[in-house]
Parts: structure tokens; C-alpha cells; sequence
RNA sequence: GCACUCUUAGCUCAACUGGAUAGAGCAUUCGGCUACGGACCGAAAGGUUAGGGGUUCGAAUCCCUUAGGGUGCACCA
């Protein structure tokens, strides 16, 4: 029920619409302020009128209703309170009722959002700008799904550009079979920074390598074999964490597979006028100075980075015809969609307006940038590890006895990474610090898990009777987690209208807070039965709506730990 | 140099996109288990929202400007 709109109807106001009102209607920020408020400034204009006295006259003229217990005029603001138990009855009715779907909708049905997210790179390690990239992406992916679009990931695999040609280069001098089907991405890795070092000392490294990428690009067995052998050596190593990190795609159609797909639309450019030669290169120039011209075709002939874009985003419409597509990619790359985008809308397609770049912040050491070249940088994997290895040493210190510890570690350590990973605004730079990652008190993971352990602990201790008392929900701790549990689908809408998964971090973390305050307060087991049936039922509402969010978010809540 | 972006408590971040006394976590100090899980709860202290203008009944939020940080700007991806 839509306590805005029964306000709205309530109200009547010369000159202002039903909608106008509703949009004005606001949630109060101040449990002493009640739940919802109309501000009346905006009416102290056309009515000449003083805020305070159109709120104390409107106060006079609604109408009543069951719902809403009182009405105040306060400071220029109609404050209305509402009837809290009919309130908490329904909501928990309803979560109870619709379960592991509660907070889902059919809103987005018959849209398709395409997001194109995590984007590894062949032969480079999977690192944690990589982890913060992916964490964002599925968490967007899952939501998008929850309100009912049909969403496509896509993992636009950087598998393509001279740095093949570099690693075969290399691999053939210095490679070992052997050593490298064991070491896996470190191996690649290894002789690709031994490349680097070289090749400071002899150009003609360099030229070897663009021959060898060359010889990709021709179609040389040899050359291919190798490539596809990086290839595979890769993915099996970031399967690996995707699989941990509870993360799919429903397309791996990387750098390479728009190879051939890109002449057609340079074609288009080139009729509609738009691909001019500048100092030997093909690119498209924007109005004034807009933006530098984006460069599309080499002197040499070679295609670019924009390039495959284009013909990826062509690609992607043709194909999916999305509703959205969003890229999910560092605000570094914040200059390249801007063009490619507008180069689409150049070329006269509405659907350039439907490309978001969903820019997120840089993550960085402590010693400053990473960077593969030079070996300097932090593997997912490890850090996983280590934060798996820190919740098993919590939990033998604090629940030696628990079963299944390893599968429970796993569980905690991976969700504080990715929680921390999400916690922030997606704009935010991320220094790297393994304490803040690793930290298990306060505003975690683990303490939305230990929350949710709680709440199954107390429903496995006790059996919730047919007697409800919910007038005993009318307190104001309960009343908040009520309304947190309400707000889990606005959550979602939220978090998906501004591609910002921290939303949902921001609520299952209010919603852990208020639980464990009325925790501390109530007395759950041992209460007269009434009042004990009534807060079980929260406890269960609860659990049941922390376990939907952290779904979203992509981590996993155990039952005890 | 130009463009984009960020700057809120000692540190890390919120603030429902213009609304009421700017809120949390960490760290610090103090307090709370003869109660259902102390990975918890409560309290204290901590602010000229980087500085300055402007718009507005009302600004952390919008506009201008200054300073500082990050990123990007032609044949890498």
C-alpha cells in the first residue's frame, strides 16, 4: 500500500494536482517528525500565505482515515503518522507471503539491459580493480533481473592488440610449457614483465612483437595456436573467481570477435560524411571543441580500441535490442565513451541516448597506481584468500564447534571483500588496504551475516503460534525495522535508477542496525505469547529480507558462523 | 593548457537529488552479559560541508569563482 498516494487523496488544495502532491510528499527524516511530511513552502507564494499557516489550515481540512493516526502542522511541514500496527501487519504478511521473491517486480518486462562488466584482460591478472569492476557490474545485473528486465552480461574480453604479439614474442623466448600450464596467468605474466625490461634495452623487441601480432591477425596457425593457448591458460584461472565470486555471463564476445565486424559500420561513417583523413588518419571531428576528434582508423590501416566499440555497440543493438546498455568501466575510460557515444549519435540513431557509461573510481595502492607491466599489483585471488583464512581464525576463536567451518569462512571472508567493494559510492577511488577489507565489527559484512545468524538461531529455538499480538510491534525500534523491510523494493529502484548498488548496502546495513537494536531491547523468547508471535514474525521478516539484498549484492548469508 | 571528476568529524563514508537540529562506522574515552549468539548494544567527544560569491522562503546538494587531489586529451587498450 502506498501510504504517499492516501495522503495525496486526503489533501485537497486549490490549483494543485493529486500528482504534484505526491511528488511533494516526502519521508520524514525524524521519527518525531512521523513518518511522512507535506512541506507547504512551495504554496506560501499563490496562496500569500505563511508556510506554518497553510500547514496548521491544511491540518484542519484532511480527511480522515484509518491509517493515519495523527496529522500535525510543524515549522511550515504536515506531518502525518500512521496507524504503525495495521502497518506492520501488512508488511510482514506480505513478506512472509512472497518470500525469497519479496522486493521483485515485473516492471522491467520487456526490456532488455545489456551490461558489459568485468572485461578481464587476457593474460593479465585478475586484480582488485578488476574485483571492484565485476562487484559492481553483477550487482547491477542481479537487480535489473529482480525488477524483471532481461539482462545480458557481457564480458568484453580484452583479447585482442599487440600485447599478443609481445607474449608470444616473449613466451618464444623465454616460455616454458611446462612451467606455464602450472603457474597459469603468474607464468604469463612473468615473461610479459621480462618482455617489458627488454625491450627498454632493444627496440627491435617491439618490432618482433607487432610482427607476431601480425601474424594473429593474418591467420597463422602457429601464431593462433599460441593465442588461443593464452587464451585458455586465462579463463580457467578467472573462472575460478568468477565461481567464488558467484558471478555468469551470457557472453564472452571479447575485442577479438568484433575483428571482423567493424567494416561495415567504418562504411557507414564514410557514406554519411562523417569519417574525414586527418594527418593520414581516419576519424570523426565534433562541432567546435567539443571534444577531441575520435580516432578510428590508424595510418597504417589498423583499427583502434573506438573501433571495436562501435562495432560492438552496433552489435549489441542489433542483437539484443536493448532497452539500456551500460558499460560498466573506470571513469579513466570517461573521454572514450563520450565519443564513441556522440560518433553514434552522429550517425543519426536515437538509441545513442540509451548507452551509459557507468563510470566507477580508481583503485590503488598505497604506493600509488598498479600496474601489470611492472608486476605492481594486488591479485583477487590472494585477497580472497587471505580474507578467508582471517573468518576462519574469528570463527575457531569464538564458535570453535561450529560445523562446516571452511564452507562458512568462505562464505564471510568473500562477502567482506565484495561488501567493501560496494559500500562506497561507485565514483569513490579505492586506496588498497587490507585492513579495511578484512574488517569483520562495524559497517561489514560480517556484521549484516552475524545479524542474519541471529535471527535463525531465534526462529530455530522457537515456534511461531497462530496468536499474533502485532499491537506489540508499536514500538519505535520495531516500527524502523517495519519501515526498513517496507522500503527494500524502493532499495532496488533506487539502486538500479542511479546504477548504484551502494544503495542497497546503505539499507540491509540500516536494517541490520535497527534489528540489533530492538534485539538488545525486546525480549523475544520468554514473552507473553502474543507479543512473542508478533516478534518472531519480524525476526523471520527480517532474516527473509537481509538474505534478498545480500543476494543482490552477491553475498551469501550463512545460517550460523 | 583544455576537458571530466572529486573535496562533508582525526580516518573511511551517508544524507531519500533543494527541505526540519548534516548522520553512521572506525579510532579515542566511558558504560552494558544470572536474558534469546558480545562479529553485539548504549553514551560522550568530534563540523565555518575546502575558501569566496550568487540563485532560493530554504543550499552539503543548483550556478559562478579560487585552491587542492585524481583521470584523460591522435595512431595502446
Amino acid at each position: 500500500m502506498d501510504y504517499k498516494k492516501l495522503i495525496a487523496e486526503l489533501i485537497d488544495i486549490n490549483g494543485v494536482s493529486k500528482d504534484e502532491l505526491y511528488e511533494l510528499i516526502t519521508l520524514s527524516k525524524d521519527a518525531n517528525n512521523g513518518d511522512y511530511a507535506l512541506p507547504c513552502f512551495k504554496f506560501a507564494k499563490t496562496m500569500r500565505k505563511s508556510p506554518a499557516l497553510i500547514a496548521q489550515e491544511l491540518k484542519n481540512s484532511v480527511r480522515q482515515d484509518d491509517n493515519i493516526k495523527i496529522v500535525e502542522a510543524v515549522n511550515g511541514y504536515l506531518n502525518f503518522t500512521i496507524d504503525k500496527v495495521a502497518f506492520a501487519k501488512r508488511t510482514l504478511d506480505e513478506v512472509l507471503r512472497e518470500g525469497d521473491s519479496y522486493g521483485a517486480s515485473d516492471e522491467g518486462n520487456g526490456k532488455t539491459v545489456c551490461i558489459d562488466y568485468s572485461s578481464v584482460n587476457i593474460a593479465k591478472p585478475f586484480h582488485i580493480g578488476h574485483l571492484l569492476n565485476t562487484s559492481i557490474g553483477a550487482s547491477l545485473y542481479r537487480t535489473f533481473n529482480k525488477l524483471g528486465y532481461k539482462t545480458v552480461g557481457i564480458n568484453h574480453l580484452g583479447d585482442w592488440g599487440t600485447q599478443f604479439g609481445k607474449l608470444i614474442s616473449a613466451y618464444k623466448r623465454w616460455g616454458d610449457k611446462e612451467d606455464i600450464e602450472k603457474r597459469g596467468v603468474d607464468g604469463l605474466l612473468e615473461i610479459y614483465v621480462k618482455f617489458h625490461e627488454e625491450a627498454e634495452k632493444d627496440e627491435s623487441l617491439n618490432d618482433e612483437a607487432r610482427r607476431y601480432f601480425k601474424n594473429i591477425e593474418d591467420g597463422d596457425e602457429e601464431a593462433l595456436e599460441l593465442f588461443r593457448w593464452f587464451k585458455e591458460i586465462t579463463m580457467k584461472e578467472v573462472m575460478k573467481v568468477y565461481d567464488r565470486l558467484h558471478v555468469s555471463f551470457d557472453s564472452y564476445n571479447g575485442e577479438a570477435f568484433y575483428n571482423d565486424k567493424m567494416a561495415p559500420v567504418l562504411d557507414e561513417l564514410e557514406e554519411k560524411g562523417l569519417l574525414v583523413l586527418s594527418e593520414g588518419a581516419k576519424v570523426v571531428k565534433f562541432d567546435g571543441d567539443e571534444m577531441p576528434p575520435c580516432l578510428l582508423v590508424r595510418q597504417d590501416g589498423a583499427t583502434l580500441y573506438a573501433t571495436r566499440d562501435m562495432a560492438a555497440a552496433f552489435y549489441r543493438k542489433r542483437n539484443y535490442d536493448f532497452y539500456k546498455s551500460l558499460y560498466v568501466v573506470a571513469y579513466q575510460q570517461n573521454l572514450h565513451f563520450r565519443q564513441v557515444f556522440k560518433v553514434v549519435e552522429m550517425m543519426g540513431y536515437d538509441w545513442a541516448k540509451d548507452m551509459v557509461h557507468v563510470a566507477h573510481g580508481m583503485v590503488s595502492l598505497e604506493e600509488g597506481a598498479m600496474s601489470s607491466r611492472h608486476g605492481k599489483v594486488v591479485f583477487v585471488k590472494d585477497v580472497l584468500d587471505t580474507a578467508v583464512k582471517k573468518a576462519l581464525k574469528v570463527i575457531e576463536e569464538k564458535n570453535p564447534n561450529l560445523e562446516g567451518k571452511e564452507d562458512i569462512a568462505e562464505k564471510v571472508g568473500v562477502g567482506a571483500v565484495v561488501f567493501a567493494m560496494l559500500a562506497s559510492g561507485r565514483i569513490k577511488d579505492i586506496v588498497f588496504d587490507y585492513d579495511k577489507v578484512l574488517a569483520f565489527e562495524g559497517e561489514t559484512a560480517p556484521y549484516v551475516q552475524y545479524t542474519y545468524a541471529r535471527c535463525c538461531s531465534l526462529i530455530e529455538k522457537a515456534s511461531i503460534g497462530d496468536n499474533v499480538d502485532y499491537s506489540a510491534l508499536d514500538d519505535p525500534s520495531a516500527h524502523e525495522i517495519v519501515k526498513l523491510i517496507s522500503r527494500l523494493k524502493d532499495s532496488y529502484r533506487e539502486a538500479v535508477r542511479r546504477y548504484e548498488p551502494s544503495v542497497m548496502v546503505r539499507h540491509v546495513i540500516d536494517l541490520s542496525k535497527a534489528f540489533n537494536k530492538f534485539y538488545f531491547e525486546s525480549r523475544i523468547i520468554g514473552a507473553e505469547e502474543g507479543v512473542k508471535n508478533a516478534r518472531l514474525l519480524l525476526v523471520k521478516a527480517t532474516k527473509q529480507v537481509i538474505k534478498n539484498e545480500l543476494e543482490l549484492l552477491g553475498i551469501e548469508c550463512p545460517e550460523h558462523m
